[in-house]
RNA sequence: GGCGGCGUAGCCAAGUGGCAAGGCGGAGGUCUGCAAAACCUCUAUUCAUCGGUUCGAAUCCGAUCGCCGCCUCCA
């Protein structure tokens, strides 16, 4: 039985998705105003691990990940760039697909931009206007906290115990709202040549929630089975997913949350607003290999944090030469006693090892295909033994080499 | 101030009650004209600290110290 830490929960939940055989699975994207950093890409490698081990558990896996192309950073980059939305945002795009492909990532079933589904959301915040859940103050639209039970579920956080720009990353200032813990469903034009739409809740442009919630309900269902993210992204987004989109429906929104930690660098967080990050782009103009780098982002579980080192980038590049030697060394030795050929020898082990592992510690999906080492000194005899946690469906490391 | 996570060898890291995986690095060796590569062997009596529970604890409980993350548009 497969198994999956809920941060809804907090606990180890066996996974039964709503449709046997199919997950659903909502991932948060990236927002494409600049160049995604190997931070980013911690999380979108883990995406891709889960996505394929699902495939590989034999899930049929629809993923929908979402395009953020319009944001607070996008219209500033805009404005200061002298470009479209869609001049800047088409460039970054592509920029992303290129970074995914070089990382051998899959692209997923579903892209949306957020953008293209302006009617979803406006549907969305009517119903919420209709049904008391949200409110108008100054050209912008909110979503009322006190009139939805059960907010702060997911993240855990108790209003009264926070301190309203606490983090002091935000300004909280910044919009007419009647309660400082509502949030902003559609915001009305601030700056002069902002890009706007012209609606029926009025002009303006998306909260950053919207989106998530109008294209996951469009393309899942309005309830469906795994919702993926960063860590950071537990509160406020997507505390805030589920107050308007539970809001909305009145159903439970996604069952099942999944949250990954943060890529470190120096012991603090890889961020562009510190200026510690690095993409992928520019290790790869350091000579370091696009298999490297994927290496060294599943070197931790998905849930653990990983800081993120020189010495760490070489040994990830060691470790996979080591194993490329490995598989070419399966590929030409000769059949078993047996007459199996050692790889299908190998492919068994791994088969077998599997269904025993994940009933124990399944949640370590990321880490699920970390480790492929020879045994040799332990059965020489045998000597294609592979550690248990590799998978053949997996492609431990994506590489199509290997 | 509130909430959450983590602390295992020089470095990264697995392990959630029954003798401490693995990788990198390092040391020694085999092969090789030399070198490199490859391969082989070795590399934690001990899991931040202190108490407790237990026949048995890295694993469970309590306290302490240290680090990290979130606290309203960050993956």
């Amino acid at each position: 039985m497969l198994r999956f830490r809920n941060t809804l929960t907090g606990e180890l939940e066996p996974f039964i998705p709503l449709e046997e055989g199919r997950v659903r699975i909502y991932a948060c994207g990236p927002t494409v105003w600049n160049f995604a950093h190997i931070g980013n890409f911690k999380t979108f490698v883990f995406y891709d691990v889960l996505r394929r081990y699902l495939r590989f558990r034999g899930f049929e896996v629809t993923e929908v990940m979402n395009v953020t192309d319009v944001d607070d950073r996008i219209i500033e980059q805009t404005i200061e760039l002298k470009l479209s939305l869609e001049e800047l945002t088409t460039k970054y795009l592509n920029y992303f697909l290129e970074d995914m492909a070089t990382l051998n990532i899959e692209q997923p079933e579903v892209m949306p931009k957020a953008t293209e589904h302006i009617p979803e959301m406006v549907a969305l915040v009517e119903t919420l206007l209709a049904n008391g859940k949200a409110y108008e103050a100054d050209g912008s639209i909110y979503f009322k906290i006190s009139a939805f039970d059960g907010y702060g579920r997911l993240s855990g956080k108790k209003l009264e115990g926070n301190e309203a720009g606490r983090s002091g990353r935000v300004d909280t200032q910044e919009y007419a709202k009647a309660d400082t813990s509502d949030f902003v469903l559609w915001k009305a034009p601030k700056l002069e040549g902002e890009r706007s739409w012209d609606t029926a809740i009025g002009t303006g442009r998306p909260g950053w929630h919207l989106e998530c919630s109008a294209m996951s309900m469009k393309y899942l269902g309005e309830t469906f089975d795994i919702h993926a993210g960063g860590e950071d992204l537990i509160f406020p987004h997507h505390e805030n997913e589920i107050a308007q989109s539970e809001g909305a429906t009145g159903k439970p929104f996604a069952r099942y949350w999944l949250h990954s930690k943060f890529l470190n660098i120096e012991n603090q967080k890889m961020s562009k607003r510190f200026g510690n990050f690095k993409t992928p782009r520019d290790l790869l103009s350091q000579g370091i290999e696009p298999m490297a780098i994927r290496y060294l982002l599943l070197s931790a579980p998905y849930r653990t944090q990983l800081n993120f080192t020189a010495d760490g980038l070489d040994a990830a590049a060691s470790s996979l030469d080591r194993l490329r030697n490995f598989v070419r060394r399966i590929r030409n030795a000769h059949v078993t006693s047996n007459g199996e050929s050692p790889a299908s020898a190998v492919a068994k082990r791994m088969l077998e090892g599997i269904p025993g592992r994940d009933g124990r510690r399944p949640e370590h999906v990321g880490r699920a295909c970390g480790g492929v080492q020879p045994r040799e000194r332990r059965e020489p005899d045998d000597r294609c033994e592979v550690d248990h946690r590799g998978g053949p469906g997996c492609d431990p490391v994506g590489d199509r080499s290997g």
